[in-house]
DNA sequence: CTGTTAGCGCGTTCAG
DNA sequence: CTGAACGCGCTAACAG
């Protein structure tokens, strides 16, 4: 293993002068700088990183908590945030939580032990220990933001989109086309976003006149599989709804594949909306009417925060809210008069 | 920042022996151990990975190219290998390369930089430098394994499944429906497996008489829309094929959507046949017959191998073929007479 | 501008 | 079974 000082003698100067003429080549004279690069070359050496972030207590990685790695939205996250890591010499660790908390709070440990400079997550939980009144951030947390959900306590440095004001437009959209009986197969209970959804779903249903949505609303887990469960027991019930929004692209996948299972056309009886505008949107049959969030913008986004962060910037009034944008494709039609 | 060396103080003892008490607790007689743990708790105590690292030379760190982490075949192989490391102790760091073989060999520097241990591909590129005509492992490698492709020069320790085998099982399955005119749809030509495919369906088709496959063959990229360009392009020959076999389910997605835009009705008029089984392929319309890969086990018997790679073991004869399946949905029907 | 000196926090000898 | 002493490779502080 050839080392610094290898590379010191070679050139005939001190470790210190490899050192800086490595890291900050303008703090080195021309002359020196030239014959250090020339002995780094001929040796072949390459600096060891272990040593050097053990010297300068700091790892260049970022961990990522993701409920799901399969879910195709939140890779796209991921591969924002690790392309303006990579630009930014930052490397990401990945943590793949299957939407268990303890497993993130497991994680999050890496932090602690010096694996990881920073933590974000792509889920609703801080991976923190905290008390439960706990209303602001820990200053002895490590640099930590969240992109997709936020806390809806701790005011965490956050990029997402206006959730509750998107499911808003849906359910107007729907009504300008006539549908009243909207149903909505919404994610976890306990996700902020999700709440926000049904809070803009409930909001505009009551707009048009519909208060009593009990029987509309359904809670599925965002697989494909409770999009058709709840699908079913929809048509299970009385009069079934003329259009039905899901929380997200999977879910909506499934309803349309249980509404044809039950022979019935889309969006010819039941006009279909999704959440997120996954790139299997445009090819379902018909294509999928959905909510487009910039995805790939947030990774990027919550990554630049995080290199704010982590160079020790102040985390105020760090709430970025990107724009979504509703997609109207096959999916949805008039109500049938 | 509490050190061992606090530790060691609190408890009366040597930081020789806190260290000892916690790598190998046998070593320490039980009642300093249990001081030694006490005092752990008392100053909350955790190891510094970064001082253990660098002390060590390891980084229990192995990193994972990926030519695309959105892709949720790889996603999910990435999920099993993450599952495995995670047990014993390791953790993935995340190179998405977007099929850019430059970006692999900048992330493959890493370990020499001693940032991993070792390295797993999904790619089928050797993200090391190597002269042409090697047809061995380099002995400087790092310890190094594939999955899902593999070298068709170096015997890289490999996790797969039978490419041609698989491919041949589906002409056979569709040459006993009455199909002839089967078309396929590849994808890259650089990669080992395609070309596998490729054979495979060459010699099925040689064997149901067709020997003159140049207009049936045409090489995507894996995208959805490759699929549908593709799909394009055999519909604007003279007579179309009656069943089309994609490389990949995504291909298959979007050769089912070109279809459909003509007007013309899958299994009826062309049968699609996909391969991977990714989830959205039973919600197609029609559901999608496939080849079924056991994503999740590839994952987890590289990075299982990967283990013994790192213990030391030997490299021989360590490629690992798994069995894949051939799922028949609603995509296939028997061909006109 | 460059060299000297001094650790970073651990794990690992080697004595005792 | 335990402690003292050392050093991994690098960077930061301080002189010169």
């Amino acid at each position: 293993m050839v080392s610094i000082k290898d590379v010191a003698e070679l050139a005939g100067v001190s470790t210190a002068t490899v050192s800086r003429a490595l890291a900050d080549p303008d703090k080195v004279v021309a002359r020196t700088r030239e014959k250090v690069f020339r002995a780094v070359e001929k040796s072949g050496y390459v600096a060891n990183t272990l040593a050097r972030n053990f010297r300068t207590r700091k790892t260049n990685m970022v961990l990522v908590l993701v409920p799901d790695i399969t879910n195709g939205f939140f890779a796209s996250v991921i591969q924002g945030i690790e392309w303006v890591a990579h630009q930014n010499n930052y490397r990401v660790l990945l943590g793949d939580t299957q939407y268990n908390p303890e497993g993130e709070r497991a994680y999050a440990e890496l932090v602690a032990q010096k694996q990881a400079d920073g933590v974000i997550t792509l889920g609703c939980n801080i991976p923190f220990e905290y008390r439960a009144d706990r209303k602001t951030i820990d200053p002895n947390w490590p640099p930590f933001s969240m992109a997709c959900e936020y806390n809806s306590q701790i005011p965490v440095p956050t990029v997402c989109i206006d959730n509750e004001l998107a499911a808003s437009e849906v359910i107007e959209y729907l009504s300008s086309l006539g549908h009243q009986k909207i149903a909505f197969i919404n994610g976890p209970k306990d996700s902020p976003i999700c709440q926000d959804r049904l809070r803009g779903y409930k909001k505009s249903m009551r707009k048009i006149g519909v208060t009593d949505t009990r029987k509309l609303v359904i809670t599925g887990d965002f697989s494909i599989n409770s999009g058709r469960e709840s699908m079913q027991r929809l048509l299970g019930q009385g009069s079934r709804p003329t259009a039905v929004f899901a929380a997200n692209d999977e879910m909506a996948m499934g309803v349309m594949a249980e509404i044809k299972a039950h022979g019935l056309k889309i969006p010819e009886d039941i006009s279909v909306v999704g959440f997120d505008d996954i790139r299997f949107a445009e090819v379902t049959d018909p294509p999928l009417t959905t909510v487009r969030q910039p995805r790939h913008d947030i990774g990027k986004r919550v990554m630049t925060m995080m290199l704010g962060l982590l160079r020790g910037e102040s985390t105020k009034s760090s709430r970025i809210t990107l724009a979504h944008e509703l997609i109207v494709r096959g999916s949805t039609a008039p109500a049938r008069p």
